[in-house]
DNA sequence: GGTCGGAACTTATCGTCGATAAGGTGGGCC
DNA sequence: GGCCCACCTTATCGACGATAAGTTCCGACC
């Protein structure tokens, strides 16, 4: 009754949900599985493979690696796939610095050449299909990373942050306390995407012209 | 001849691009400055009181808190400050990261008001303003994060990324090829920031147009 | 001029971490 | 019956952040 690297990661993710990043040590996993320590580096060369499976299956569950997105609606499955991601590192505690470690591989390459063949057919160029889908990345990893700091650090909040005391004087941003006190992450992630989204039409639009011009 | 903490920071610095944020311990920080590493606790609560301060005094080089940004300019001077953030970022060795793990204090909040106060004379309304500087800064760091793991990766690379033969069958990737090396991550950045203020642009006309309507 | 206090350090030590070395164990297979 | 190998154990390493308790030294004050 061996081990499973796939039980492994399934425990590491939930032992990650548990304790944080932080507390997520190869002997507390080890004890969870019932195990010494060492045993696990029979089946992971160092803790950074295993963070990278861990972030691969985080993943997974959100974004099927087979969808065939439609060309002509690219800025609805560019947003719902963001917003598929974001979720998907929301879903684990620290899912975004657990992501933000692993590099690129060579069998992700062919599910992006999907997208762009369905970006290029909706009229962008490879380069600029290849830059939205990498500057929408960053923001979601930019955006996630710092939604989940806020929320660790407001666990351990007594106070609320940016108490009206704080925001005398500051008319403006008092009008935007909502936003600055990130009460709707949700909304205020996806207006930043959809504007984002809109952006990148407009460029088109614009190379577009250029191009038959 | 005591120590002071402008120094301590000061030689932080030096030894973050020296190690990286990985090989920045007390240890090597004290014996650096010719001190036992218990001697730190002295001069901060712990470790992460020192990071925040190296994060401080990192951006505080590229943008000076007493900036008077121009309403009729914006996209101009949110595009400029967003160039010397990710400047003043890549300036050190995983600054990115020192970064990430800051939170926003309440002294940072005048300085925020006064870009909003520009934006708003520009015609956006708060929220909208709030949002869009939000939205840059995450894209900000997103990107300047995955720049530094890709150059921190490059560094010990033998081989390089993503081979032609790698792109073999993949004729959209092939031609986007040097965005996917990233091989000049400058205009990368740029083209994806000048995206966003494009589409905050766009955004606010329609608000705008909203308005009166 | 003596002494008193506190700033700024030292030494000693704690518990935890990732990782390696070397040895054990048990089941399948010739 | 014996061997091999997957899988695990125990023992141990060096480094980490951090704390406790003791030391030094300078400047203020009577």
């Amino acid at each position: 009754m061996a081990l499973q690297r796939d039980e492994v990661v399934r425990t590491a993710l939930r032992v990650l949900n548990e304790e944080g990043i932080d507390g997520l040590s190869t002997r507390r996993l080890a004890r969870e599985l019932g195990v010494q320590s060492p045993a696990l580096y029979w089946h992971f060369k160092n803790k950074r493979e295993l963070l990278d499976l861990m972030a691969e299956a985080m993943l997974a569950e959100a974004l099927p690696p087979d969808r065939e997105p439609a060309p002509e609606h690219w800025p609805e499955w560019i947003a719902a796939d963001a917003r598929a991601k974001r979720s998907a590192l929301l879903a684990y505690r620290d899912g975004a610095r657990v992501h933000a470690g692993t590099l690129p591989t060579e069998d992700e390459l062919p599910a992006v050449e999907a997208q762009l063949s369905a970006l290029c057919r909706a009229g962008l160029r490879p380069r600029t299909a290849l830059r939205l889908l990498l500057t929408v990345d960053r923001y979601i990893m930019g955006w996630v990373t710092e939604e989940q700091a806020w929320r660790q650090d407001a666990a351990q909040r007594t106070r609320p942050p940016f108490p009206d005391e704080a925001l005398r004087d500051l008319p403006l941003l008092s009008e935007a306390a909502d936003v600055l006190r990130m009460t709707d992450h949700d909304a205020d992630f996806d207006y930043g995407l959809r504007v984002l989204v809109e952006g990148f039409r407009a460029e088109i639009a614009r190379e577009a012209a250029e191009g038959s011009a």
